[in-house]
DNA sequence: CATTGACTTTCCAGTTACTGGAAACCCTAG
DNA sequence: CTAGGGTTTCCAGTAACTGGAAAGTCAATG
């Protein structure tokens, strides 16, 4: 199949296909006589991988270690656990963050009349650290 | 003061302040005799309200618009309160899309034993969407 | 006065993960 | 044969910086 078709099975931009193979995170594809690009099944499958994974927040470098853990018939669960594992824990790390910005934004929001006066408690946070935060 | 005991001050590498005035986020800063950037209590201030909005996730034009805000002193509370409030909306959207992210994750992290067999949950989930997600 | 080392300047390149667009080639339907 | 897609390559741009090179400046020392 040809590249949009790929694609759009993998549930891709035909853009981000072509850049993954160009940065050598999934092997270039072989050519039809005229120099189009063809897929197969199992390329369309490791597109869904690194879809899924780029999804999940995996960075590329991540997605390009997955995807040999993902080819290595050999390689042990505990691997991949690790990998998932310390991603898992960026996640706890960035929601904890948003936690306590939403919080400290919410506050202000809240103590923000929002009227056509020019007092402004959100104004007055983000100039001077606000206590307590 | 010079640039360096400016951004200290301010909270913010070097390099983002010239940055900053670079991109016309603050005004460009007078110069020395020999070109040397020199930083008044006022510019410092302006660039510790950058950083603070900075890390509530505004953009750098979310801070064009909070600055123009910030240096006015007519505007009304509820232009500040409307751009907070849209701000708000996205670190919840953002909170959500990171839990179900978190959950789907933690339950692959969870189903797989981690041990020295290549069986991995983990990889079958990023390879086909689990049901019930 | 010379030197040393820290600080500053400008400018260019690189980062992440793509995305947009131009110019040219290919393919299929009518 | 033409029209309209799809495809190719390559270059540039995004967001928000960050790193580094080469050269000028400053303050303290000998």
């Amino acid at each position: 199949m040809n590249i949009s078709t790929a694609a759009k099975t993998a549930g891709l931009p035909v853009k981000t296909v072509r850049y993954y193979a160009d940065i050598g995170l999934v092997s270039a594809p072989s050519r039809s006589e005229t120099g189009y690009r063809t897929y197969d099944g199992g390329a369309v499958r490791k597109l869904v991988f690194v879809r899924r994974a780029r999804e999940f927040g995996f960075s590329i470098e991540e997605c390009r270690e997955l995807l040999s853990l993902y080819e290595d018939r050999n390689r042990s669960s505990a691997d991949v656990k690790r990998i998932a594992t310390r991603r898992l824990e960026d996640i706890a790390e960035k929601q904890r963050e948003l936690k306590s910005l939403h919080d400290e934004l919410a506050y202000l929001v809240d103590a923000c009349k929002g009227d056509d006066r020019p007092d402004c408690p959100i104004i007055d946070g983000l100039g001077n650290r606000h206590a307590g935060g």
